[in-house]
DNA sequence: GCCATAAGATATAACGATATAGTGCGAAGT
DNA sequence: ACTTCGCACTATATCGTTATATCTTATGGC
């Protein structure tokens, strides 16, 4: 019933290390063996089992993807992309959603490395930017891929797939600029994560890219959430002269805004235009629909297990990708009124 | 360095199958004995590798999560009950989305189970209503927990968990009913999960309970997105005697209604009352926050999967379990106007 | 032509659990 | 008193791979 190493290694009349090498890629074998170990898989359909693989091996082909993140949007789309590297190289997915901020993180992920002999994790923000984490990884030796906010790939970063988070806060802001803006406010994320100093620093970016001033009282500490959104955009309703833009750290904060808006009986875009960052689903269900700016968040995910799995296998090593977010006009943005 | 089955044996004086009997709570071993290792085990800090587990025994200590849904909130839900339960029993998860629609679907959850000797898999709909599907798992003697709509556990249900949708709607409307509307339209959800239909004849029960009317034009087909909500919505805004409140099939589809109204220039909920259903967090999100029927998705999970490994363990099968779906009033309701 | 070296393959020991067969010993049956 | 039985436990085979040590055969240098 079960097609095992040794019965493909006698239909193919080698020895078992034989087929394994060849299952493993390994050097030393002529292509005729190779060959024919190939067509003997094939003919048996044979599948390794992944238990004996782990016991005997010093890889587990298990990924770990950790998280602490209550955006499901963003979860979702990250094992996707994580699930169909994993699926193309042979890998399987063990999931761990955590809390980062708990007493005992760090022995909490070496524990499930070391436990589930992990062959690589994939950490997202803020775990993938807390140094104490990072450090007890490296202290066991682990593999990881880190998703973070950056502008290019260096060696201090290690293995890491960046996200210009600066550049898409630029464009965004600039969008806004260009439909005549000049006094945006800004409603910030969570200061743990990267990202939200980021694009904190696009936007000023921007305005100083266009000769606008930085006005600080427009600048609204928050969190990733929407009551935040709700109080920063509350807030900055209640200022003597109010911005006629707000650049949102991400579409909840950006929907918690709109609901303040109306609550205060704001149209928008007509009377203050607001726009997101992300992208997520329910930017295109929100009134109006949300101007934003895109991640390709699978694809990052994506990219990011193939240079985990990568490094293992000792190819040419691969330090990181960067991606550029993209604006994505809709409807909750409009030229300023004149 | 790593503790392995031999060291405990070693340090509580006995065989190496004593110890597995012990971790297995398998018969046979006297009080003594077991305390003896039991202290051996806690003393060296000992964890069972599952690899070893899963090659030598029957059993792999993997449960598959199967799943064809976009809603990414319901997923995490899931994700996080499943995986709660499974923490406290020792076992793993391996998730799997899938297309439930695909030619070939049966053969690949039939090949998932077999290549990785899964213990049991977590179905949730429209995959856990297919009979086509079960019948392949049944054929293989492949163990599953379905999560389903129904209103009482028997036998012919296998293992499952069920979500009284009906009960769920007959609240929600008379809820409606309670503030006077006596114009109720309903939006459903895509035909092929069974709480569409529940939904919708808890609706009808609810209006038939109250001597009102049922109103074939009042009933709008559709599917679980937003889009279909738009759509929807518009057109019951169209027909000459509007409705003065709308149960949607769930809160993505109430998101969508709430869009078209705003098109239409509708105050909600002073012209029209919209219910949700579901209680997803992006109901707390809109514009006015969703009144909707509330699920305890995590819990539904976690459930479901005790008893999908209690059965593996030969407890008193207790076959399932029911859950009822209770209303969460929010803003997005009110008396119906005079 | 002979030895050193490397390439290509094999035989077999690990990996860390569970499963199977078997042992010793006290209690019960005749 | 002698077998029989069942409990509590041990010794060891086993699962399906990878890793290690070893063997054989070609290849090149002198």
């Amino acid at each position: 019933m079960k097609v095992t190493i040794n019965d493909v290694a006698k239909h193919a009349g080698v020895s078992i290390k034989t087929v394994s090498r060849v299952t493993n890629n390994e050097p030393s074998v002529k292509q005729v063996t190779i060959d024919k170990v190939n067509s003997a898989i094939k003919a048996l359909n044979y599948q390794p089992n992944l238990a004996a693989r782990n016991l005997a091996g010093t890889k587990s082909y298990v990924i770990g993807f950790i998280y602490d993140n209550p955006n499901a949007y963003y979860i979702i789309d990250m094992q996707n992309g994580i699930l169909s590297a994993c699926k193309d190289l042979g890998y399987e997915l063990l999931i761990h959603p955590c809390n980062s901020t708990a007493a005992n993180i760090c022995k909490e992920l070496t524990d499930l490395v070391k436990h589930n002999r992990l062959s690589g994790l994939v950490l997202t923000p803020p775990l993938s930017e807390d140094p104490v984490i990072l450090a007890a990884l490296d202290e066991i030796d682990a593999n990881y891929v880190r998703i973070i906010a950056g502008e290019k790939v260096d060696t201090n970063n290690g293995l890491a797939v960046l996200v210009n988070d600066r550049s898409g806060a630029i464009s965004i802001t600039q969008h806004l600029i260009d439909l005549g803006h000049k006094h945006i406010a800004f409603l910030s994320g969570d200061h743990e994560h990267a990202s939200t100093k980021e694009r904190l620093a696009g936007y000023k970016q921007a305005l100083t890219n266009n000769q606008l001033s930085i006005n600080d009282d427009f600048i609204i500490d928050g969190k990733y959430s929407f009551e935040s959104g709700v109080q920063g955009a509350k807030d900055l309703l209640k200022q003597r002269t109010r911005p006629t833009a707000i650049v949102a750290c991400n579409d909840e904060i950006a929907a918690g805004a709109l609901f303040a808006a109306r609550l205060e009986g704001v149209d928008i875009p007509a009377e203050i235009s607001i726009v997101g960052f992300e992208d997520s689903p329910f930017s295109r269900q929100t009134w109006p629909k949300l101007t934003t700016v895109h991640q390709p968040n699978e694809e990052i995910a994506h990219i990011a297990t193939e240079l985990l799995i990568a490094k293992r296998k000792d190819k040419p090593a691969q330090l990181g990708k960067v991606f550029l977010p993209e604006p994505v006009i809709r409807d909750s943005t409009t030229q300023v009124r004149g």
